[in-house]
DNA sequence: CTTCTTGCGTTTACGCTATATACTTTACTA
DNA sequence: TAGTAAAGTATATAGCGTAAACGCAAGAAG
């Protein structure tokens, strides 16, 4: 009943089995996880199904996908994992944990607005990749290198990557939505808005309608870098709090 | 080949249709978004499928639903709408602006902890809901109150959100996971630790498996409440950067 | 009281999804 | 050259959302 390794249960997360035997023709997986980069590069989750992987690749079949990457969920792990690894990170510690930091920040959310289908489906996977503990792991030694117990630089940790992936989920699935429904032509857009603004008018939201009436406010990027600002200020605090810097 | 008002494209928006002529027995919808809250309740997204939500309401088919909601899709608006109203919002700005928004926040943070598909869905479709507007409007209401600019306000009540629904995802999906994946007992759980703890020692991320080994730091409900802390930091000291309070 | 209309709920059907299983074909190795 | 292991295909299944057509029951109109 089991498949491999582990005991039993469900389909026993990629990273958890041994590496394919990689025994004649290792031409592929690359190939297919690029494919699979392509296709949700261009549509985004919704695009992104077995079939559709498989017509980018040209003249295979959906099943042989399956030789390669395991289940769906497993071409996912890769996915996610390949791209981030286009987030540079540092092999040692600065002197500046802030600006190594931010950076960190600002190339993550570089990359997620390259994929806008990474921050739909990072949730969905457990981060076992290679590649992704390696950036975890590089931001809990900046913290704890501060003095932060390991404990706080997780929260630390994870508090920034909620802030970078909740934002590259606001975008994209702004996206999803002008693309899902009917607004492809700027006439439906102003339509739908107007529709949306009466509704405002008629509930009582003056706020509501005059922001609706005329957009405004700072770009997702500025947003994106006043939150981080304000959380790396917090943090700053924290660590300043700290006894003593200490290992 | 448009159903209605709107002039065409694709599914409009339940909120944007007329209310339904409720001609002859109108003892359904309520009856119908009740049944999906408790079935979503009970088994998050990927449990919410129209046939469930029959099964749920008893003698129905799941074509019958259709006629109360039109699509999934308006019913996950009717949904998201619902719950938001379990939220308190006040009716009319208080002397301390800090207190109301924090309290606002925590409110939505305990609504969709009760509600874990919340965070899940809420970014699929556009909160023009009636319940989800008031609750914009009064957080629009507050910020413009203290002098910052309709833009700004709108920026700050997305920031707070992103944080809110960004910490929901979080907890939901892990939730997902563990359903999910084959960790129903406590023995697979272990074993999984214990078998991505070896790939992080493995790999050489010394932080990251000690971590695992035992890990530790803020529970979620304290990480929200440090992240919420932050935010409204750094609001604050936006707010009083505010040439004066105007309005 | 009878006929007409209207809308509820069901039935049937379609296209799409992931993927289990069994098969054929290919190519390297002994 | 024969054997074998892997690559890729064909087929089939279960579940999904929902379009379309239908039977039926209840209120309105004559």
């Amino acid at each position: 009943m089991s498949r491999n390794g582990q005991s039993s249960g469900a389909p026993p997360s990629i990273w958890l089995q041994p590496t394919t035997t990689a025994r004649k023709r290792q031409l592929e997986r690359d190939a297919v996880v690029r494919a699979a980069i392509a296709v949700a590069d261009r549509g985004g989750e919704v695009a992104l199904t077995m079939a559709a992987v498989a017509r980018e690749l040209g003249p295979y079949t959906t099943m042989a996908l399956y030789r390669y990457v395991g289940s769906k969920g497993g071409l996912i792990d890769l996915m996610l994992d390949d791209v981030t690894g286009e987030i540079p990170v540092p092999d040692s510690l600065g002197s500046d944990w802030r600006a190594q930091i931010y950076a960190l920040a600002s190339a993550s959310w570089a990359m997620v607005k390259r994929h806008i289908w990474f921050a739909q489906l990072v949730h969905t996977r457990p981060p076992l990749g290679p590649r992704m503990m390696r950036r975890t792991e590089f931001m809990l030694a900046v913290f704890t290198g501060q003095g932060a117990s390991l404990g706080d630089a997780m929260t630390y940790a994870a508090l920034l990557d909620r802030h970078i992936y909740g934002s590259a989920l606001q975008e994209a699935e702004e996206r999803a939505m002008r693309l899902h429904f009917g607004i492809e032509s700027a006439r439906q857009l102003t339509a739908a808005i107007m529709a949306a603004r009466e509704r405002a008018a008629a509930g009582g939201y003056p706020n509501l309608e005059r922001w609706m009436a005329a957009p405004s406010g700072a770009s997702l990027d500025e947003q994106f870098e006043l939150s981080l600002q304000f959380l790396l200020d917090g943090i700053t605090v924290r660590l300043s709090d700290q006894p003593d810097p200490r290992r």
